[in-house]
DNA sequence: ATGGTTATTTTAAAATCGTGAATGTATATA
DNA sequence: TATATACATTCACGATTTTAAAATAACCAT
């Protein structure tokens, strides 16, 4: 019960950054006296700070409340096709230390992963000279088919894994409370805590890597679906003669957009000498570079690419009627040779009778950083919800050691 | 606060018919005691009653308590292209008179409609002997995008009305709050209280009539989307060299399935000589009573018209992993002429590697007056979020004169 | 300094809500 | 008829929040 009004103002600080005790009764609807009492717990347990004093505006100038950015720590970490990245965030999801680690070829069992991202965690913490009881918990972040709560991995085509638990390996090395999830969904409250989702109730965060992602939020939570499985945009059909895809079936979205995609396809080109690479090795970031560099063939393939994409997204904002679609991942760097075809195609494929399209389109530039640290926001939720489980004293000073 | 309450003791029984203070107790998590003051306080209210005596079971026998079949009567009306209907129903959404209006061709300019609905609503209650103040609300079905806010119906294809205010016209003539919203979603609603989807969080509604239509339950809540146009699955593209659709565009899932879709392929099968009616102003029921008498030209039409919604359905479930999808409409009339291959064309187009579909498909027996309680279950609805706005006085006897 | 203004805190009284423990009630069976 | 058992109610209590009012704090203009 208190718990809730708890976070009704944690909330409220959050959208906010910065505000004052009135304000706060404002917004939330709380009395005054009732904020004053709620404030003064989550001060006490250091979760927000007195910020400073804010503009005089005829009277006492209020005091600006914001979160206490050295309430907790924790360590988010993302698992890519070839990179594990640990990254240490603050409070307010600031990374204050990252930490890459290669994930060499064929070492990609779930062992070798566990084993990878336990060693990119303690290496983080080393070096960013923090202690690891500073650390309040990991959140990892999976392209995948995650069940969140048994911790297991049910499908990673990255990898192909089916059904693997990736959390009770690293929980045997790591003592802190530990969470797992697709990395579409931990980007997706990554950007409701801190980013475009701010105070948007409706969004939807597309996740172009060598999967395509899509991460729900639906009245301000996450969306999940009935047994964990919503959201996978990638594998609607968009043409039935398609392409085969990782999924078993042909044509899916991620068969045309994904980055794996888009380099079988520049593969393709290659082979039928539409196109000369300059090494045979070559990889997405080559086939990009050409693209750009005015490769005309390599162009058609981001074009179609992104026409496939923009049908797929006039699907989601026709059944979702989201106010955003927020795009993120490796695969936006692609920029025009994309995203001018999807807008074109998404347009023609939206009815003009519902009044105009209010979604609006956001593209992230892509971070490397973003993702991690979206995985970090997951625990940082969990410590919002029951301050109690951080693993750092309360009595103890927090403020970070470098 | 206390209404939150209310509201879980009231869906407790009403999900449960029948039960004992205790068994909420029990399922609630509330206490004995709070259980017996909330109860109190609604059955003063009348909005429950203790039914019977329940088995004995070792001690003093519980009292079963349910819903007050009689605690109110509210009307729901609901437009289609030709007929409005309108039904009183009680608490328990059972229907207790009916009153079919047949539209005159030509005849649906607004104003017309908003008299048909007044008429239909006056007569209704007159010929089963109720007096309007027993009447607490209206509510109104409509097939088309509805503001169910500010009661503007944005789009309505039957008519091609567009950002029409058919509330405020009814209200005019009628002193009973109102209510106004689109068919699928009032249908939703009715299969969350009392049908198919009692109980269960993640659910669509899939209507097919002259338009194809669908109604999203998330989290037990109905999903209305940002602005309020979510669920236009009628009008996803699933070919863009598809026929033309009434929304502008081509190839939608309702110019396929929708049943004026299915005429016009008909008519079209017609006049090529594909096909020969047995008169030449063909209606749907003639195309699919010669369906079913085993046209193979025209079982084809049907056939195309499954394939094309099973690639939609196969979308909505990848997208939103719901725990039902329900069908009705006229268009479920078709059975397995449509729902054979809609079927097939599902499976093809889910991938096995996200485990076996959860999704459970219910195609429920058409009826007329289901649509119009659906909308009579809107202001049931509003009822129990504020039982203080019931029209009728609670010291009143409400026992149906009839 | 003084007064005016707005922000915050404190205080006390009252309301609301749900709980636990004890009590009351209804039934079948020994 | 007494008893065991399970269901239901009563009542005092604690936790939480609100209202209202007063006190305090901070700042500017005069």
């Amino acid at each position: 019960m208190r718990a809730m009004s708890r976070s009704t103002i944690l909330d409220a600080i959050r959208n906010a950054g910065l505000i004052s005790r009135i304000d706060l009764a404002r917004t939330t609807g709380f009395s005054q006296s009732s904020v004053t009492g709620l404030t003064a717990e989550l001060i006490r347990e250091q979760l927000i700070i007195e910020k400073k004093v804010g503009e005089y505006e005829g009277g006492r100038p209020p005091m600006l409340l914001s979160l206490n950015p050295d309430g907790a720590y924790v360590v988010g970490v993302n698992i890519t096709f070839d990179t594990i990245v640990a990254v240490i965030i603050n409070m307010e999801a600031r990374v204050l230390a990252i930490q890459r680690t290669p994930i060499e070829k064929n070492r990609h069992s779930v062992a070798d992963i566990a084993d990878g991202i336990v060693r990119a965690v303690q290496a983080c913490i080393w070096e960013a000279n923090f202690s690891k009881e500073q650390i309040s918990g990991v959140g990892i972040g999976i392209p995948g088919l995650v069940d969140s709560d048994s911790g297991i991995i049910r499908f990673m085509p990255n990898y192909n894994w089916e059904n693997v638990n990736l959390r009770d390996l690293v929980q045997m090395q790591l003592k802190h409370p530990i969470y797992i999830e697709n990395s579409s969904n931990t980007l997706a409250i990554a950007e409701q805590w801190l980013g475009e989702g701010k105070g948007v109730g409706n969004f939807l965060v597309v996740t172009l890597e060598n999967g395509v992602g899509l991460g729900i939020v639906i009245q301000g939570h996450l969306y999940r679906g009935q047994s964990g499985t919503a959201g996978e945009f990638g594998h609607i059909t968009i043409d039935p003669g398609g392409p085969p895809c990782r999924c078993g079936k042909n044509g899916c979205v991620e068969s045309y957009a994904g980055n794996i995609s888009i380099l079988r396809a520049a593969r393709i080109a290659a082979q039928n000498g539409d196109w000369k690479p300059q090494h045979p090795d070559i990889t997405y970031d080559d086939v990009l570079n050409s693209a750009l560099a005015g490769n005309t063939c390599l162009i058609d393939i981001f074009k179609t690419a992104g026409q496939k994409l923009g049908l797929g997204i006039s699907h989601l904002i026709t059944l979702f009627n989201p106010a955003k679609i927020i795009f993120t991942g490796r695969g936006v760097r692609a920029g025009a040779l994309m995203f001018d075809s999807m807008d074109a195609q998404m347009k023609l494929h939206l009815s003009t009778k519902f009044g105009p399209s209010q979604t609006q389109i956001v593209i992230k530039h892509w971070n490397e950083k973003d993702w991690a640290r979206g995985a970090g926001t997951l625990v940082l939720g969990e410590l919002y919800k029951s301050p109690m489980s951080r693993m750092a004293g309360l009595g103890k000073t927090m403020s970070p050691p470098g």
